[in-house]
DNA sequence: CGATTTTTTGAATCATATCAACGTACGTGG
DNA sequence: CCACGTACGTTGATATGATTCAAAAAATCG
């Protein structure tokens, strides 16, 4: 239980024992089945999820129906919708587990107590939602600037094992693209090497 | 000086006096000529700049030339390689001032000390952040699965007069298009309404 | 094993990029 | 302050690349 949490937080901010018990009376455990929602559009978002072992997603749906992930999130990754858990709003956004999964959950409101109780649970709060970011500037850089075959290359290197995991029509609609066509880029990958 | 930085602070955390001479000391005013570098491409980013007057760019270039602007900051806004500021690695962009501009900087070092001995600023770095990533998160969805006229009308929606500002080739390029795909995509615009 | 989902392939269509030319606005030096 | 040269935006013709629709092949699940 917390294992890979607790060591993803001494990598950035080691912890005492007495540190660590603090936070932990914070944080719950929770289990999902694939295919089993962590938030629904219409809801308002309260969480922020840690992914102890499994794979979510969290996409949007066009009014045709087609889906839209934005973001993946395997062992070690945050999870959440951040503006609707900051705004209050209700989601536009769904979240969904792509493999049974485990994850620590830890809500708005125990986060903000937190980070006012504990300075090193500030600190990792900060870091984390730094590195989001700065994913997500990474991969916005991508999008605007590389090629098809660039651009599946890099995913494949931010996660290595995501083309085992994860149906290859949620790669093309995290990259934007028809299923058809991301079939078609891999094909001309492995023809011209 | 200071006015827009201390005014969007207060809106955030409200500061008493003592608290904002404090910070204030970790504060530099820096003026920018249209064209001006803020960080160039090579050079490690030490700084974090929010914009009093004026808009910065954040851009890079491929091999054959082409910039590809990933960010803009306008007034009231933050601008900065947060990655190269994080990892200390030389930074793949530039950063360059799009108008005459008045920036409020803090350095990265500076910004750290602060935060522990502030917990005032370290709320707003924390707040900053996590807005920072929430407009990346709303763009990044707008990219994979809007058309282009709706990309371009919430563009113009995000940032109400940088059509006015900002030349038509950068916006196009922020948009990862050809400037000749977006003189068209306006002219199309146009007709239908 | 059979049923369903996923991936691949093909052909036609649609959208964007590219290349070239033109008119206009802009700023820069004389 | 004017004139020139350079940037910028628009338009047209063509080429390239992605989507769409349909169908078959392959993989997955119960």
């Amino acid at each position: 239980m917390y294992e890979r949490y607790l060591h993803h937080f001494n990598e950035k901010v080691p912890l005492t024992q007495e540190e660590w018990e603090l936070i932990q009376n914070y944080l719950t455990l929770k289990k999902l089945r694939k295919r089993q929602y962590l938030l629904q559009e219409g809801d308002v978002c309260k969480l922020v999820a840690f992914v102890e072992k499994g794979a979510l997603r969290l996409y949007n749906v066009s009014e045709n129906g087609t889906e839209h992930i934005v973001l993946f999130a395997v062992e070690g990754q945050f999870m959440t919708d951040l503006y609707s858990t900051f705004s209050g709003e209700p989601s536009i956004y769904n979240i969904d587990a792509i493999e049974d999964s485990e994850l620590v959950l830890i809500t708005r409101t125990a986060s903000d107590e937190l980070r006012k109780l504990s300075p090193k649970y500030q600190e990792f709060a900060f870091l984390e939602t730094s590195e989001a970011y700065i994913q997500l500037a990474k991969r916005m850089t991508s999008v605007i600037s590389l090629s098809l075959e660039q651009r599946y290359q890099e995913l494949i290197t931010n996660y290595p094992n995501i083309v085992q995991r994860v149906p290859q029509h949620m790669i093309a609609s995290y990259m934007g693209l028809t299923p058809e066509t991301l079939s078609r880029v891999r094909k001309r990958m492995s023809n011209t090497k």
